[in-house]
DNA sequence: AAGTGGATCAACCGCTGTGGT
DNA sequence: AACCACAGCGGTTGATCCACT
């Protein structure tokens, strides 16, 4: 039986009880809103399989949970992420990649979901126009590419999540102190995206040239763009070093700390 | 004014981890 | 140890808005 057809049961009065599974889908309304609320104010956040029955909602626990979480959660912030948000997002990504209600916890009033729909719509897309253009060997070099990422990201999550902590700090502190922009000198300000990394890299040298690649890319030369890349690429061959495309930028904190995470 | 395509965001789905029995 | 219920997470979808033609 159909879950209308339950509903047009219950709605002639013959069918008593609402059938688990014939939960009511679709966007919220004010007085479910209302309920959700009501609900939470009594019971508090938690047993959100009870709300049905408690609250008289005829939506499923995961979906008040998320509507609760994402929607009526009375510390959300909100309106447009800010520059400062955005450079930790950035920063936290690069870093952590899309494990989005990490990041979130780091952005007070912030969702999992608003974070993530930031990052498809601003940045996600960015990436892809750049890789639409690359000929079959510059995918065999973006494979290459991957894998130097995947190494890069696990050395980077050996740092420890205090020390990062600790440098966002720091910077907050400084900028509050100062009076100027978010994160001067920070990882963040040298922090860019490199399409052929899907992801983000540091360091101003390698910087200057993604930007070359990048303005290559938006003037349709794909070539041109895939050597500068392929340039970005081998500057680290020749450094030798996995670590230079790591974080170098606030190299005297960072470099101590790559060197003694602990 | 109407049509179209991209951007945005709320919500759903499937999966995983965890705690209780 | 096995099972179950629940919470939470990340990926995806669909509706709506808006700018552009």
């Amino acid at each position: 039986m159909s879950c209308g057809a339950v509903m047009a049961q219950h709605h002639l009065g013959w069918a008593t009880v609402m059938e688990e599974g014939c939960w009511r889908k679709g966007p919220w309304t004010a007085e479910e809103d209302r309920l959700l609320i009501e609900y939470v104010k009594v019971h508090g956040e938690g047993r959100w399989n009870s709300v049905a029955r408690l609250a008289g909602l005829k939506r499923n626990g995961k979906s008040c949970r998320l509507r609760w979480v994402n929607y009526l959660r009375p510390d959300l912030k909100r309106g447009q992420i800010t520059p400062h948000e955005e450079n930790i997002i950035l920063e936290l990504h690069a870093r952590w990649g899309n494990r989005w209600s990490t990041i979130a916890r780091s952005l007070p009033g912030r969702t999992d979901n608003e974070i993530k729909n930031y990052w498809r719509t601003h940045f996600k897309k960015k990436a892809k126009t750049a890789l639409d253009g690359a000929s079959g060997k510059a995918k065999a070099r973006l494979l290459r590419r991957q894998q130097f990422q995947q190494q890069q990201q696990q050395l980077l999550n050996q740092l420890e999540l205090k020390r990062i902590i600790s440098l966002l700090d720091d910077n907050q502190m400084r900028q509050e102190v100062a009076g100027s922009s978010p994160y001067p000198n920070s990882i963040a300000d040298q922090v860019f995206f490199c399409p052929f990394f899907n992801g983000f890299c540091a360091g101003s040298t390698h910087q200057h040239v993604a930007e070359e690649a990048a303005a290559a890319a938006a003037t349709s030369s794909t070539e041109e763009s895939i050597n500068l890349w392929d340039g970005l690429w081998n500057m680290d061959d020749v450094h030798g070093s996995n670590l230079s495309m790591a974080f170098a930028a606030n190299k005297a904190g960072l470099m101590q700390t790559l060197a003694n995470p602990f």
